[in-house]
DNA sequence: CTACGAAGTAGAGCCGACTCCAGGTCAAGC
DNA sequence: GCTTGACCTGGAGTCGGCTCTACTTCGTAG
């Protein structure tokens, strides 16, 4: 275990569910705040910020953000205070997806909720008909 | 315009919002209930009942069910009544997958929301200093 | 009779987001 | 001193879901 703070690249895969590959490819891509800092033989050091960046990306992830997104947003926080309407005009766009997926989503579910009653009332009415004979 | 409940290609495309390419797609995919019927010089000639079942077939992918799955679904209904136990299972399955889905959305929206606040707070602040001098 | 537009087919290409591979370093344990 | 396991790099491969290409065939309008 690496001192006090410091995670190795398995741990954080391990504590945010992404794999390895991902971290290193995230970090390939750019979406990582800070620099990354390298231990002895040019490991990869993480720190409990690095690990609270990282999900909040996978949170953007998750709710699909697209990764040159993710890096533009990236970038501004890494550039600094001054451009937090920026910061603030991407998040609130992706609000504004999100919010349409969840619509989107709400409707899809009322449809298979819907058929999901009918195929519920045929399979019972067939099963009551058995027990009748 | 094809006799009466008959539709052309690239009209069922700009009723449902897919493309030509999508719909020959899904064709070969086999997600189409019943076979598409051919008309004069091979053209296929879509029926209302086609559109409709495209239409639930849009739902199913836009709510992230997987081509494959809705392939066997579609299975399960052309091969007709018998089977309505294994559609169902298809569909609860789907739905605990979209709920899960909408649920994490929801976490994700939390989130957003959250620093949306936390910028416009911040934006704010910086604007009435700025009068304030 | 020529041109156009909409259709047909088979198959290649693309994009995003990873995922995996080959080949190498290093520290610890046997 | 050899193996093991976790890590490193650059680059290739995969997968899903279309999307596009190339080329052909129709039917109608000019």
């Amino acid at each position: 275990m690496l001192d006090d703070m410091g995670l190795s690249i398995g741990q954080v895969a391990e504590r945010t569910g992404l794999s390895v590959h991902a971290l290193r490819f995230y970090e390939k891509e750019g979406i990582l705040a800070r620099q990354v800092q390298r231990g002895p033989g040019g490991r990869r050091v993480y720190t409990q910020q690095d690990i609270d960046w990282l999900r909040m990306c996978i949170m953007l992830r998750m709710s699909g953000m697209p990764v040159p997104e993710i890096r533009r947003y990236t970038e501004l926080v890494r550039q600094g205070d001054g451009n937090e309407l920026q910061r603030l005009d991407i998040l609130k766009e992706h609000q504004e997806r999100v919010q349409q997926q969840m619509v989107q989503l709400q409707e899809c579910m009322d449809l298979i909720t819907y058929k999901v009653g009918k195929y519920e009332d045929y399979v019972n009415s067939i099963a009551a008909k058995a027990v009748g004979q």
